[in-house]
DNA sequence: CGCGACTTTGACATGCATCAAAAGTAGTGG
DNA sequence: CCACTACTTTTGATGCATGTCAAAGTCGCG
């Protein structure tokens, strides 16, 4: 069967830090119920999942408001959400990343509720809603793993946004590494030394800064040999004390 | 049948300005379902749905961390919802009106991810999820409701996350006080004229503000007419006004 | 009526946005 | 391959919004 084929394939490839492994993808349970479909063959998958699609630097994977169409999962790359406020100033929602899904708040409002954009060359799987009736009886465990995805979704969404609004600046910039090394840690990717894809103008409107204070803090922080920064690059040299800063005990307890 | 019962008692309620009417309920939906139950004995009812119950002020609905066991909709009352920072800090997630529903984040977690608290002597339904296997063949609308609660919620979230972080302190409070008469005008309950239930330090909180700004803020807008304010009761004056400092467009067009 | 908790008011300090300009980086075409 | 332009990032100087501290005033519950 195709489905457990490429999962083997990917799965031999833990030590490849750009691709993340069908395992840590966040459609895996979903995948797990549409495998196990009966009479599957593999262009009946296919109409459900549409493997490895390539979207390059700066495409848009969707648009606010385009009528729904499908959950994606980033394979590779990374993208950002972003939406736009009065007076067309860009709002950036988040960053995602190999194994993220992007599209889950639109499955019952039937529209995209942000832009999804990629920021350097991506590529993603489609589940696709339209053709979804071709998993009949196995409709009811595809939903129950949508319950889990839609609650698990609310609960990070939740996690962050209380948070933010009483940071400092330098909390902001040190939660948002953090942050960023734990997710790419539990999807199997290079944790300590990575690459920042989005610009600072983009870091800063996700974290409600300004452009030069996290170009500032950034410095700080590479002065006091907490990090290195070479333009995009960056080396987070000392994370235990990035977590004092961000006030961040437990998540990715590695590096103890 | 009781349900239906009740749902027409409240449905000419539409008057009265403190309890939600059943229809404006957010468990309307999944009881809809609940009521289709073919050999739905009122006893069997009850098991699922318990109506009606108490909650003094003061009082904790749940607290973070305890196991799941329920839905709660809220009938009259309020409610905030909160956690614990580092340090033994409470911030408070979100306020809670008539209508709205609590604890559905923990669905598929199985553990309430935050505390909940009357503000006020109210009264919520409870949709007990132990028994829910009586649901039986109607499992599956059931689940479909489900979906769209959660993602409506995801939504709501959303909309609200990315905002705050860069708002000033002004447009802060007149959001969060048009936004709440908006929720308010949406469950048929008094939009203008209301009591804030909860202290200047749980907005505050809420905000991510100093109590004193929201003090400050609060007698500005009065000085300059926006409002007028009598201890813990609001009468918002100048909606559109409001609005504006707000930089709410949509939402909420009465009064035009 | 009195006590403790909440709210308001004032004075002050500071973190961060804003503006301006220099330095660095990337993309393009000759 | 280099030079040119446009964009992004960094650095510095300044001002304001909002947090913090302190104290007076008000509310509400027993």
């Amino acid at each position: 069967m195709a489905l457990k084929e490429e999962t083997n394939n990917q799965g031999s490839c833990n030590n490849c830090n750009t691709e993340v492994a069908c395992a840590n993808c966040g459609l895996y349970g979903i995948l797990g119920v549409v495998s196990k479909l009966e009479h599957s063959t593999p262009e009946h998958l296919e109409k459900i999942l549409k493997k490895r699609q390539v979207v390059a630097k700066g495409e848009n994977l969707f648009r606010t408001g385009q009528p729904f169409h499908g959950l994606y999962a980033i394979k590779s790359g990374s993208f950002k959400s972003y939406a736009f406020l009065e007076g067309g100033q860009e709002q950036v929602a988040g960053f995602h990343f190999p194994g993220d899904l992007l599209g889950l708040e639109a499955v019952s409002s039937t529209r995209y509720s942000y832009s999804a954009r990629a920021l350097e060359d991506s590529s993603v799987c489609e589940l696709k809603f339209e053709e979804l009736d071709l998993m009949q009886d196995h409709f009811q465990q595809f939903q129950e793993q949508l319950i889990l995805l839609l609650s698990d979704q609310i609960l990070r969404e939740q996690r962050q946004s209380g948070l933010s609004v009483r940071q400092s600046a330098d909390e902001r910039v040190a939660a948002f590494l953090i942050g960023l090394s734990c997710r790419l840690a539990e999807r199997g990717l290079q944790a300590d030394e990575f690459r920042l894809a989005m610009s600072r103008q983009d870091i800063a409107s996700y974290l409600g800064l300004a452009v030069e204070t996290v170009s500032r803090i950034l410095k700080l922080f590479s002065e006091r040999d907490l990090l290195s920064v070479q333009s995009k690059k960056i080396n987070l040299i000392d994370k235990p004390g990035l977590r004092e800063i961000a006030h961040i005990k437990g998540c990715c307890q590695e590096t103890t």
